[in-house]
DNA sequence: ATGATATTTGAGCGATCACTCAATAGGTAA
DNA sequence: TTACCTATTGAGTGATCGCTCAAATATCAT
């Protein structure tokens, strides 16, 4: 009879995931070496070939981690709060916020990745294709969610919505990597979150 | 008596640093290996490095060449129509519309350059955030062009219009790379380019 | 304890990295 | 032509790349 996981890695492979991620989003897939992942994930080569299998494979996961997270995170949106137009305001303006995290992870990691890959690496640009795509069908959601609650016309185009606020808030969260006037950023967050607010109908 | 450069370079100098821009803007810099920059500019090592210094440095080359072409494709904005408005607005539609260039080569080479650049590479990232606030500039000008013209209020906040105009820009672009439906892309830029329509007065 | 099995180690693999320099080729001036 | 100067070459530098695997170590059942 065979037994399934009797020995437990020592290594925790949630904890060394999330430094990969941190890393990964902080200094890009072609920027970061195995030697960089060796001292972050705090294991040896052979570990981290055994538990992730490639470079490669380890950045899919720790793409998927990241996505989970921020979907997640918008999905929260959609629960939390009574107002889903008045969530994708307050969503935006706290990109527009300034952050005590690393200035490098302010852009989302899956438009660097988009931007990083070349077309020897067709499967991870592959994947955070997919991945934008489901974070757009999420945004779409939360438009139709605002729509069913009456806050914005029936007649609008809440696809069409939702692509226009994906692109900002990709924008925004870049412009808050450029690191330029904190002021001037929370200012661009505000156009942006009006923007969307005034999609609402009066009743 | 001294005598400068009596013997020209064979190479093409101006070709080379063509040719390095559309490598550099495809693959980024670190995806970037002098094996590929031998190939495109047809040059032997011993010569991009008596031609350009460093792989750094012509990066750099590259990135100023970049920079100097957009900018003054958006001054030519400035001069060849009467309307700056509707030249900005021109300019986001043109964007969206399908182009047969490298689709990697849609997206701007600053923001990519932007986001690729790790803390080792300061000075690259320095330049791309430099060139950046540049054209932040040469867009406000633009503004400052349409409200000279009376075409927006003379109440407007020009600076916080271009930096406006300048992430819908990056977006806009970024979603091209993305190479989703270009119906939708087409309908995300005249999203964008009504907005700034919208801002001209009524005389 | 002991043996069996799973996990971790880290030296080291071939390949490739950015880069150098002695040698060669090619043009100019006398 | 000859002497001189510069541009170009490309094999080769040490370092680092992603990655492997035999050996050492740790954890189980008995």
């Amino acid at each position: 009879m065979t037994r399934a996981r009797s020995y437990a890695p020592a290594y925790d492979r949630d904890a060394a995931l999330d430094a990969a991620v941190t890393l990964f989003w902080r200094k890009g897939y072609h920027a970061t070496s195995l030697k960089d992942l060796e001292a972050a994930l705090r294991m040896k080569p052979g570990s981290i070939y055994a538990a992730f299998k490639s470079k490669e494979a380890l950045y899919l996961s720790a793409l998927e981690r990241y996505f989970e997270r921020n979907r997640a995170g918008l999905g929260a949106l959609r629960t939390q709060s009574g107002s889903p137009l008045g969530a994708l305001a307050d969503f935006l303006r706290a990109f527009g916020a300034p952050q005590a995290d690393a200035p490098a992870c302010r852009a989302c990691m899956l438009i660097k990745t988009l931007l990083d890959v070349t077309e020897e690496d067709s499967a991870i640009g592959a994947r955070a294709r997919d991945y934008l795509n489901r974070m757009t069908e999420e945004i779409t959601a939360l438009f139709a969610a605002a729509q069913a609650a009456g806050e914005i016309s029936a007649q609008a185009d809440i696809a069409r919505l939702a692509r226009r606020y994906q692109a900002d808030m990709t924008a925004l969260r870049i412009e808050a990597h450029r690191r330029g006037d904190p002021a001037q950023l929370a200012m661009l967050a505000d156009d942006m979150a009006r923007d969307v607010e005034a999609l609402r109908q009066v009743n």
